[in-house]
Formats: structure tokens, sequence, C-alpha cells
RNA sequence: CGGGGCGUAGCGCAGACUGGUAGCGCGCUUGAAUGGGGUUCAAGAGGUCGCGAGUUCAAAUCUCGCCGCCCCGACCA
């Protein structure tokens, strides 16, 4: 049992001006965080309990899945990094100090290195593969913006885990293993997930899975089909060719057209008084070094990780002004496909069949009308270049994309062997023969997740815990200290409730009833125990649950066991749902 | 990194344009009353006005530089 008086639970009336989001807010104010810096942040005790009882679950399934648990350092020699390539990768993300012999070290951003090194001098055999190793431990990222409290941290805390196995079909399982764990994970912390096929990104790896918080605030989008269960990042999202788009003068022959003044998209469609989707937007990029013209429609934004995939390019940059004159001929602004020479031609799939179309033309102040694609620039190759988008139609049964906003709270990669074979991860078969390890790394932002629970979870008047993370399960609340019954009953509960494994945060404060209650409301707990002069004198104290409002009356002498089995109810809704 | 905004008591803010002894609400301390949804009264404590230069008789206020924080954007023609 804790007393109030006795802990530091410091309730902000109103949130500090910095804070943008709900769960960043309320955080604040629920007295669970405090600020260092940008990116910075401490745990105050309530806090620390509910991130502890977020490891405890992930632990606990990680452990049910046949991980092992280990801990790393967070403070790596450049060395390891240099040997995969990945310190060029990541350079701008890690943190780089030198010790005071000049040694070059990182802070780790991720461990696939690490781990990889481990297992590369203990595991030589087939006999010793499957392993999956996992730790909780802190990771350093230097952020380009910190933001939302810890939902974009430079320091935070994550479960990462990374499986060998000794081919792609065992790796395969120890993926669906850990998937599987995460389904259990989240739904144990009281979260509602969207999973979603994602892009690998630094991570490198032949496909991956993120587990998304859908929220208005999250940082990633989404989208989901509403006729199947496809459901990906727009980082990686698909979705089907428009039928081919046909717009007045689709017939007729190309024609130069002056267009003083206008060179944006939507000045062009402005001066035609046409919509941007008629547009063919061309846009010069240089891939490793080479131009090349990219087409899309109008209204549709470019996908450079897709283009970045279809060039094979492993640089990829919006070619400079200068670059874009000597190509085009034109200032920037009036590039198009037709006749467009010495430059590589790529165009999104959605344009295939575009006529009567409305582009460049290659010279300053002039755009071209009635293009054809297919007649006028034979030569193009398609390819998915664009991000997919709300509306769209699903790749895969042709049902309506629904575009969302999620927070990535969990990542799942199938990593093959470039780790493996970068740094020497091999083992020997039944045949003596060696082979490197197959691997998969899975990630979770505990530090994050956290937060998501109360950005999924709150209302107005403050956090609402899911039982399972709640810092405690139970508030009982001596509504007037003065009042000496009142006292006794109170004491005498939470040390019951104690004795019977419930964790009670006794509210024992010399304050007005108000300010109990709103703080109450305000922390969340899941259920609230009020004891005060009025009931008493009917014989009861008040249960309120916290999820819904709801209030239960009994006598004191009933008050833990209807805890216990109110608590029992919450547990069980949370895991049906 | 680019753009915008902010920095004055623990929190939220006013004061700055037009330089002249630093204010308000909440919180905090003490006392009293009150005691079922942020109660009331009285008396208090608490500030290098982000930092550093400069202008001036005089700077929170004007000028310059720096730092920190928040938001938006980061090559979409």
């Amino acid at each position: 049992m804790v007393r109030w008086t006795q802990q530091c639970i410091p309730t902000l009336r109103e949130p500090p001006q910095d804070a943008e989001i709900p769960s960043h807010r309320l955080m604040l104010r629920a007295g669970l965080i405090r600020k260092l810096a940008g990116g910075l942040y401490t745990f105050l005790p309530l806090g620390l309990r509910a991130l502890r009882k977020v490891e405890r679950i992930v632990r606990e399934e990680m452990d049910r899945a046949g991980a092992l648990e280990i801990l790393m350092p967070a403070l790596h020699p450049r060395e390891v990094w240099d040997r995969t390539g990945r310190y060029d990768v990541l350079r701008d993300v890690m943190f780089k100090i030198k010790d005071r012999q000049d040694r070059e070290m990182v802070l780790g951003p991720t461990h696939e290195e690490i781990v990889t090194d481990l297992v590369a001098r203990e595991i030589n055999s087939y006999r010793q593969l499957p392993r999956n190793f996992y730790q909780i431990q802190t990771k350093f990222r230097d952020e380009i913006r910190p933001r939302f409290g810890l939902m974009r941290a430079k320091e935070f805390i994550m479960k990462d885990a990374y499986s060998f196995d000794v081919d792609t079909d065992a790796a395969e399982t120890s993926y669906q293993a850990m998937y599987d764990a995460y389904v259990r994970i989240f739904e144990r912390c009281g979260l509602r997930t969207k999973i979603v096929e994602a892009d690998t990104g630094a991570m490198g790896g032949s496909a991956s899975h993120e587990f998304m918080v859908l929220a208005d605030s999250g940082e990633d989008g989404l989208v989901e089909c509403d006729g199947c269960d496809y459901a990906a990042n727009l980082e990686r999202a698909e979705s089907a060719s428009t039928a081919p788009r046909e717009f007045d003068g689709a017939a007729e022959a190309i024609q130069e057209v002056d267009t003083p003044g206008a060179r944006t998209i939507e000045q062009v469609a402005a001066f035609f008084k046409t919509e941007p989707a008629r547009m063919i937007k061309t846009l010069i990029y240089l891939a490793d070094g080479e131009p090349v013209a990219v087409l899309t429609p109008g209204d549709r934004d470019i996908n450079e990780i897709k283009l970045a995939r279809a060039l094979k390019a492993s640089e990829l940059v919006m070619a400079d002004d200068a670059t874009v004159e000597k190509v085009t001929g034109a200032p920037v602004g009036f590039a198009g496909p037709v006749g467009l020479s010495g430059v590589r031609l790529l165009a999104d799939e959605k344009l295939k069949g575009y006529r009567g179309g409305i582009t460049g033309a290659n010279k300053a102040e002039k755009h071209i009308v009635n293009v054809d694609l297919e007649r006028d620039v034979p030569e193009l190759t398609y390819a998915d270049l664009v991000f997919a988008r709300g509306g769209d139609q699903c790749v895969r049964c042709g049902g309506t994309l629904q575009e969302k906003r999620g927070i990535e709270v969990g990542h799942v990669f199938k990593l093959g062997t470039k780790y493996s074979e970068q740094l020497g991860a091999q083992y020997l078969d039944e045949a003596g023969k060696q082979h490197p390890a197959v691997m998969g790394c899975y990630g979770i932002g505990v530090t994050r997740t956290l937060q998501a629970v109360i950005e999924q979870s709150h209302d107005k008047d403050g956090v609402i815990w899911p039982a399972a993370v709640a810092p405690y399960p139970v508030e009982v609340l001596i509504i007037n200290t003065q009042h000496e019954p009142s006292v006794q009953v109170g004491e005498q509960l939470a040390a019951e409730s104690e004795a019977a494994g419930v964790d009670v945060l006794l509210d024992d404060r010399d304050e007005r009833p108000g300010v109990k209650f709103k703080d109450a409301d305000l922390i969340g707990l899941p259920l609230r125990v009020g004891i005060g002069e009025k009931s008493l004198a009917r014989g009861v104290v008040e249960i309120k649950i916290r999820a819904t409002g709801e209030m239960r009356e009994c006598a004191p002498d009933a008050a833990t066991e209807t805890v216990l089995e109110l608590l029992g109810t919450l547990n069980n809704a949370a895991k049906s749902s």
C-alpha cells in the first residue's frame, strides 16, 4: 500500500504549454513524467510503475515464446558498425562520442550488429539453432525532431529480439511466433492494434509488419481495405491502377499553348480551368547521379521509396535547377515527356492510357495539351511510383482503401542472411557444411507503447488505465480525513486489499473532496473506492469503475471481495477485446 | 537544416508597441472556517524577466549575438 502523502504524484491542474497531444498532456498532468530537455524524460514513480507493468507483459510473452533474455551494451565501438557499413547508413541518427583514448564510440540506436557478433562467436552448430535473443534496453537516436513526449524521443526503451534459424522455412516459424507473441502483448496491454505491411527501411530484409495503434496524432500514415484484410503503411501501400483516363481533346493532336506565369500544377490547372489529375507531372531526379524523368498524375505524390526500388538506385535526390534546365532545356516548371531525349523515362502505372493530358513543353512558359501517352511517348515504361491514398482501390480485392494514421508500437522484420554473412554468424549443418544463420528481428517501443495506451484510453477528465498496465489497480479515497471513522475504514480496506495481493494507492491527503475526486479521475486508476461520512452512515462504501463511470455500493466488509471480483472482470474484458 | 512562434515565480499568463521601483490567476507556507466534484477569508514566501554584449541617467521593454523550447516543412517543380 502506498499513501498519497508519502508518494510523489505531482498532478497539474493546467497542462504545460508545450504539450500538444492528449497522451503527452496527460502524462505530464497526471504526474507520470517530467521533461529534462527535448526528447528526454524522467519517469516519476507512477509512470515508472506503469512502464514496469508493460515491461513485465513483454517479458512474460517473450519468455513464453521461447526467447532468451540478455542485456547488451548501450555503448558500442564504431568498428562493429563499420563491419556492416551501417555506420554510414545510420550516421545521422547515431550519437557519436569518443572515449579518453580518443576511440570512436556510438550510443546504440539498435542492436543487430551487436547480437550477430555475439552469435557469430557462440553459435557454431545446427544443434544450437533456432535461438532467439531479446533485451529490454535504452536506445539512443538523434531524431531530427523529437516530439509528443515519449512518442519520438532521443532516448527510449525498446524491447528488441533477434532470431537465428537454419533456413528460411525455420525463420518463417520464428517470425510467426514473434508475430503471435506481439498480438498477445498488445492485447494484454489493452491496446487495439492494426497490423500492416511495412517497408523495411534502414533495417533491410525481405518483409515486415508493423503493429499500429490507430490515432489521429499518429506519425505514420496507413491504408486499410474495407473489403479484405489488406492493410499497409503508406510507405509501402499499393493501390490498383485506375481505369485509363480520358480527358477533353483525347483524340486530338498535341498542341503547344502559351501559359504565362503558370508553372506549378495548381497554376497550370487553374490556367486551363481543369483538375490537377489531368496534369502529367514530370519531375527530374538524380538516381546515383544519373538524371531520370519521372511522370505521375498531377494530383499524386511520388513515393521515393518505391521510386528508388524501381530504379534500383541507392541514392535518389531531386535534381537541382541547373540539372533540370540542362535536361529539359527549360526553366524548372515546364518539364514534360514529349520529345524529351537523353534521359531515362519512367511513369507511374496510374498514367497508363492517359489521353488528353496536359504537360510541360520543355520550353519556358509553354505547356502541351491533348497528350496521349501511348501515342506520344511510346517508349515509356511504367511502375508503381506514387503513394496510395484513401479512396483508391485495393490491389487484392478491389475494395476501397481507407486512409488512417497510426502510432507504430511494434515492428517485425524478416532479415535473411544480410547480417549473419557480414558478421560471420555461420553454423555447420549435419553434413559439416557451413551456412549463414537466417535472421529475423523484432522491436517494441516500450515507452511509446505506454504513451499509446493513454492516447487510446482517456477522456476529458484524465487517463483511463487498462487494469493490466495501471500503476495501481485501485485507489482508496478517504473523502474527509478529519472524519475518524472514514480514516479507519479506509486504512483497513487498503490493508485488506494489500493482503489479498492487490496494490493500493491510498489518498489520505487532507484536501477538499473535489480536489481528490478530480485527481483520481486524472490519474485514472481502474477502480476507486470512496469512503465518506454519508455513505458510511448508510453502511456502505462506494466503488467507481473509471472506464465506465459505473458506481457500486457494498458493505465495508465486502469491499475487498468486490474489488477482486471487479478487477477480474476488467482483466477478462481486456483479454477478449 | 529551412520557416514560424515562444522564453517574465512551480504551472498558466499579462506587462514590451510608447524605457522609469515586476504584476495577475492557480499552486505553495501559516492561521481560521469549511468538509461528497478543483470551497472561503486573512497573512505570507517565492523572480539573475533564458544568457551575453550594446544603446541610455535609466532596459523585462530598444539593438546585436547566443542558447533553449514548441509547431510546420525538409527537396512534389
